[in-house]
DNA sequence: AGCACGATTAACT
DNA sequence: GTTAATCGTGCTC
C-alpha cells in the first residue's frame, strides 16, 4: 500500500490528471476507510500556461485570494472549494510552489465503505454514489475542513494510494465540464480525462 | 454595501 | 430538456 508522495504531484497538471486515473482516493472517517478508484479528472492551469478556466487565473488578475491561496502553494495538498451555494469540489495541487496548478477529481469507482457512502448520499444506488465532483465530495465527507490538507501525510485523514494505472490506450480526453462563460480557447481545450467505458464516469 | 454568478445536482416536464 | 436550490467570493460602486 503505497501512498503517492510529493514528486508524483510536482509535475504538470495534465500529466498528473492522466496518471491519477486508476489510483485510489482514500478518506479516513471515524476510523473507517471510504475509498474509490479515480476514473475521471480535469487539469486546471498546467505549469505557467494561462488558463482562464482556472480559479487561480480568473480571480484577482492571477494573484492569490483567500479562497485560492492553497492553489498557489506547494503540490500534494487538497484544494477544496464551495460552489453553487451547496456543493464542495475536491482538487489536488500539482506543479511547482507558486503556480496555481490543480487537478479536479470528478468521479470515482467506489471500493471501500460503500454502505457508509450510501448513507451519506440518501441511499443512492452504487452507480450514482460518486459519479460527479460534488457527489463524491458528499460521499467521502469532503468539505472546507479538508481545504489545505496534506495528501502525503500517512497519519492524515485523506490521501491517494498507488494502484494499477489505467492503460494508456484506455484514457479518453475531451473538453472540461461546466465552463459556461470561460472564453476560448480554454473552454474547448481537451483537459478532461477519463477511463474509456467506465460506468462511474460522470457523463 | 451591494450584486451577479459559479469547475453542480436533483427534481421536475 | 429545463429549472430551482443556495451562499461564498470577488468585483464594482
Amino acid at each position: 500500500m503505497t501512498l503517492l508522495l510529493t514528486p508524483f504531484y510536482a509535475r504538470g497538471a495534465r500529466q498528473v490528471a492522466q496518471d491519477l486515473l486508476g489510483k485510489r482516493l482514500v478518506r479516513l472517517l471515524d476510523g473507517r476507510r471510504l475509498s474509490g478508484r479515480i476514473v475521471e479528472a480535469e487539469a486546471y492551469c498546467d505549469a505557467a500556461e494561462p488558463d482562464l478556466a482556472c480559479h487561480g487565473d480568473r480571480a484577482n488578475r492571477g494573484r492569490p485570494t483567500p479562497r485560492t491561496a492553497v492553489m498557489f502553494g506547494p503540490p500534494g495538498f487538497a484544494y477544496v472549494y464551495f460552489t453553487y451555494g451547496m456543493h464542495w469540489m475536491f482538487n489536488v495541487i500539482t506543479g511547482p510552489d507558486g503556480q496555481a496548478n490543480a487537478v479536479l477529481i470528478r468521479a470515482l469507482e467506489p471500493e471501500e465503505g460503500i454502505e457508509l457512502m450510501q448513507a451519506r448520499r440518501s441511499k443512492r444506488p452504487l452507480s450514482q454514489l460518486t459519479n460527479g465532483p460534488a457527489r463524491l465530495a458528499q460521499a467521502l465527507a469532503i468539505d472546507r475542513a479538508l481545504n489545505g490538507a496534506h495528501l502525503c501525510d500517512p497519519h492524515g485523514v485523506i490521501w491517494i494510494e498507488d494502484a494499477p494505472p489505467a492503460p494508456p490506450d484506455a484514457i479518453c480526453s475531451g473538453p472540461r465540464i461546466g465552463l459556461g462563460k470561460t472564453p476560448e480557447p480554454w473552454r474547448s481545450m481537451p483537459w478532461r480525462y477519463w477511463i474509456h467505458g467506465n460506468k462511474f464516469v460522470s457523463r
